[in-house]
DNA sequence: CAACATACGGAACGTTGTTCCGCTTATCAA
DNA sequence: TTGATAAGCGGAACAACGTTCCGTATGTTG
């Protein structure tokens, strides 16, 4: 019968409250150890750091890859709205998808080993590019059709290959030599774009 | 001659015979390994595959990144001499720019996972920098300021930022999606470097 | 309050890189 | 040829990591 009072269905059995008490937990303990040690810290660590169990992780977020994308998710969502923001804002399409490159960029930059993580073609970072990369790149896909159409940019290069670019570009990016700026070699592949 | 009628000190007491044999066994055995399962192939798998002890490979390579130094030595060589000779037959140096990183970019993306490996940061890769990047980049530099002084490019890019952004675009290009094409990407930020 | 399912902790396992040491073997002088 | 010597070898052993598993503890519900 109607498993709960809930008249619908009820996908939803509502978890035990210790169960997300430990998840906010851990969310805050991650995002933590990131910005300290990147996002390749150990699991254990993260576990130690948040006063949990390694298996209370592995249940929560079964993948290093999801337990990032929750704790980025709020980032990456607002990169994705400051899309057609930029397009209706900015002077020309080209325009504003440079300025929406930068966002980017400036997001991949402050995540240590973020880049690194999404290009690493590691199975375990699946879900990263899923969730990530797919949500991201129609937005990149639209931009890029704008200044298409406005004939300010060459033909023939999609969303995910430019995103996939500019991730790779920023990758390496921290511990990096001072002399590799990142920004300036996307801006180098921006400008790319528009020769002809 | 020097070997044996070099009166004073000698710096090269000849090592032993199947300690030279082994190394050239071991340098075999990586190749052929770096081809199948790429640099990162485990240490256990090349030693079994060269028929020795994995102590073997640390005495002749203490560093993984020494024996991929090692296997791939000529290669660069041959890279880095094609530089003044494009130089020479080209019909202007940026002409010449553009076909010496074509020719990197082939090597890079034909050894597994190697363009990762440079980029990876890890210390154990430190040698991989000193032997590959420091020997390439003067070249590239050389390249760089002839275009430069023909005025065929913005001024500002070094050689070590412009190698570094070619061997980023090229990380992820192998099990990367078939939506990737790595060369295409360079030859975006190549033209780039005409912009003004 | 009792019974049950949910969730937890952390030991244990598999896979790497790396070190270390007892044994083997090439080399060379006698 | 042969023995002494040291160079070199193999692989066991250790450490760090991701991942799994299960006995135990605890929230939830009737």
């Amino acid at each position: 019968m109607a498993d709960l009072g809930d008249g619908s269905k009820s996908p939803a059995p509502r978890k035990r409250a210790d169960a997300r008490r430990n998840e906010k937990t851990l969310l805050d303990a991650a995002a933590a150890a990131f910005v300290t040690s990147g996002v390749d810290v150990p699991v254990r660590d993260i576990a130690a750091k948040a006063g949990v169990g390694v298996g209370t992780i592995y249940r929560h977020f079964p993948t290093r890859a999801d337990l990032i994308v929750a704790v980025y998710q709020h980032q990456v969502e607002a990169c994705v709205q400051a899309g057609p923001a930029l397009l209706a804002s900015s002077s020309t399409p080209y325009a504003s998808l440079a300025a929406w490159i930068d966002l980017f960029v400036d997001f991949l930059v402050t995540k240590h080993g973020l880049a690194k993580a999404m290009q690493s073609g590691d199975s375990a970072y699946q879900s990263l590019h899923g969730s990530f990369i797919d949500r991201l790149v129609p937005v990149c896909g639209q931009l890029l059709e704008a200044a298409g159409a406005a004939g300010e940019i060459r033909p023939g290069i999609g969303g995910f290959e430019l995103m996939f670019a500019v991730g790779n570009l920023c990758s390496g990016a921290d511990y990096g030599d001072a002399r590799y700026d990142a920004r300036r070699m996307v801006g180098l592949l921006v400008a790319g774009l528009r020769a002809d």
